[in-house]
DNA sequence: TAGATTGTTAATCGATTAACAATC
DNA sequence: TAGATTGTTAATCGATTAACAATC
């Protein structure tokens, strides 16, 4: 089979990782009302170089006007179709603590291309209470779920039961997992797992040795 | 002042976010009794290319040996010494919800270059209740924390308040956040943060597009 | 010694930035 | 028209991978 052949989308996963700080900004945009926005606004909303956000927003087509900048409204359509938000994904919840609880009633879940559709806990005394109008199942009922493969199944229980649970969605077949529990999970090669807070807080000690280490680093003027 | 001059530690971040994975497949070698491993090993427990393992670890120094591999004792000692862990850290939690308490819990941080040196909150229903030994302060005794500078700040509260929570450690004088709130916070420039479950799970969506979009991509045999 | 595996150099690849023509 | 800002090309930079001499 020519390489040629496929349909090669071609959006560097470095711009994707950036798209959702865009859709924020964009978000805070249009609530307080502004209409357009340019590369420099942006880029300084995010962080970023200006060039950088030019070059991710010509990933996605070309949305801006020469002149004038970008239309609020109608690139943060371009950018949540882009990131597959505009239509709905199925997300499940393990683990109905406060976090659990958090996500399960979080608006901005709902209303931005996600919606929960399961709730699951291994603790007897929690099970069959409703959170945000769902009902939540035992743990075994993970493998009964539908539509497994469009789902993204959240960990939110304690450390001790993330690589458990992470195991038994694996199984149900579920293939996106964000793990929020505080404990590194391991995975199969093709599932996709993202967050793993103990690694982040040492990636955070790092950079703050760095910085004790290097205190007379000049700063730019 | 010439450039040359700085203390340039050149180790790439690539390099960094790839380290807490290493040290975590090595402490679950030393769990198992595994006494001497190899770039190869390594690479396939991390899921990287084993010249990615040996260029990465390189960067901390000549801790191989040619033709044996590296000691998994010796290795963790030296990468953990890199990413700052063999002096303690100290961390304040946010927030004692479920999440908030595991972590305050989490025996997993003290041992690894993190103490638990403070928890706030604003509910006074939770504040004076002591976790794991320590006192829940109110939220606004954050503003008299000794050693802010050295401090990591987690925040494990509710979406809503994770903004003001923020606005109130950078006062404090922390410049390191873990967000583990499910909202997106922003932070002045020098502050470090990491995590943020929305963009996460935006990202996640975006792959799962990719590959539902192209599924006759060919799998390697 | 023969076999194994590192550490490093060179080649490749991809991402960032600079610069500017296109054009509103 | 003059001023502004995009989209894109080319230059730079950094990270990954291949290859192999060093060496246990």
């Amino acid at each position: 089979m020519p390489a040629t052949d496929l349909p090669r989308r071609g959006i560097p996963d470095a711009t994707v990782a950036r798209l959702p700080a865009y859709l924020r900004v964009l978000g805070i945009m249009a609530e307080a009302g502004v209409r357009s926005t340019s590369s420099l606004e942006l880029a300084q909303a995010v962080g970023v170089h200006p060039a950088k956000v030019r070059k991710d927003l010509s990933h996605l087509g070309s949305h801006g006007v020469r002149g004038v900048g970008y239309d609020v409204a109608h690139l943060t359509v371009e950018i949540s179709r882009e990131l597959g938000l505009t239509r709905d994904w199925p997300v499940v919840i393990v683990g109905l603590g406060n976090l659990g609880r958090a996500l399960a009633g979080h608006a901005g879940l709902s209303s931005r291309g996600f919606s929960v559709a399961g709730l699951f806990d291994a603790d007897p005394a929690v099970i069959g209470q409703s959170v945000s109008g769902l009902t939540i199942s035992p743990m075994s009922a993970i493998a009964d779920l539908p539509r497994a493969a469009d789902t993204v199944g959240v960990i939110a229980t304690p450390a001790a039961a993330a690589q458990v649970v992470a195991d038994q969605l694996v199984a149900a077949g579920i293939t996106s997992i964000l793990n929020c529990a505080p404990a590194a999970i391991v995975v199969p090669a093709p599932v996709d797992v993202r967050v793993d807070i103990a690694s982040e807080l040492q990636i955070l000690a790092f950079h703050k040795q760095r910085r004790t280490a290097a205190p007379a680093l000049a700063v730019a003027p």
